[in-house]
DNA sequence: ACTATATACTTCAAACCTAAAATATTCCAT
DNA sequence: ATGGAATATTTTAGGTTTGAAGTATATAGT
């Protein structure tokens, strides 16, 4: 019960800020390069990818359903900046893979982010940056340990 | 440039953990009460206004398109939870007010949702959610002022 | 009074998103 | 080897979201 206001505040606010910068974002994302956030983020997951991932695996990196991530790659393929390729020893799956295109396309769009971003926090110093950072790892961390420890 | 990896990584930390919030209200909203997020947001902020929102404003004030509000409305409307009431001097105009039962029905929700939030939040100490708080109002005043000075 | 411009809202097309159903394939226990 | 459960993906139906076009009304300058 205790500061329990306190929390919900915080909440509130958490919420009015990370809205406010993906809304700048996906401004420019469409200003700059035509595209929206939701495909910046499969591209941005399969260039740490050079590999691919599984359809299901990527659905589960961005916390997203299957069937979202089978539109944006069909749209994406139609583009040529991610092929779908065949897992050799399992037929029902498929491996996403970002093109030579796109891994080009999206080294423009990730140096523009980096700059908006550093942009946007602009006003917040690299320590406090740090600290903050490091507080929230921490909390998605003990989260995620719950998370783990219910499962079983 | 100092400290722009810091940023993004604040940046994505951020996301992370208002996105995985985010998703355990809209299951919890959805599992005991059978809605959404946003018809939650539409209803917290017309109980917030017991006389009613524009249209264009109660849009402004989720930063949401007005088309968008529209069909929430629509739907809503059509479970008698909001009403759409003509503007006396404006006939272009639309308030949307919350019906007593809406109001009744969001309380509900309401307090479940502090539940939620406060058991998400559980692990941060009263001190350091106030302290978060502070130093985001802060963020987000800044940025504001600066939105204010540039649009003059 | 008339016309141009601005405002308020809705409608529209297209993308996004989810949960659930459908399809195809694999795995496992008999 | 065969039937059943599990897995991987797509499809489907419906709500959400946007920006732009459309409709109606108001405002203001002439």
């Amino acid at each position: 019960m205790s500061g329990s206001k306190d929390r919900v505040r915080l909440w509130l606010r958490l919420l009015k800020v990370v809205r406010g910068i993906e809304h700048q974002l996906r401004d420019n994302l469409r200003r700059d390069f035509e595209t929206t956030l939701p495909r910046f983020d499969v591209l941005a997951a399969l260039s740490r990818h050079a590999d691919g991932l599984k359809m299901s695996r990527l659905s589960g990196v961005l916390r997203v359903s299957n069937g979202n991530v089978t539109g944006i790659a069909d749209r994406l393929g139609e583009e040529g900046l991610v092929e779908r390729v065949p897992v050799p020893g399992d037929r029902r799956a498929m491996i996403l893979r970002i093109t030579p295109a796109g891994a080009r396309e999206f080294a423009r769009q990730a140096q523009a982010h980096e700059d908006w971003i550093n942009e946007l926090l602009g006003d917040v110093p690299a320590a406090e940056a740090r600290a903050m950072a490091a507080r929230l790892a921490a909390f998605a961390d003990r989260k995620e340990q719950k998370e783990a420890a219910h499962a079983q």
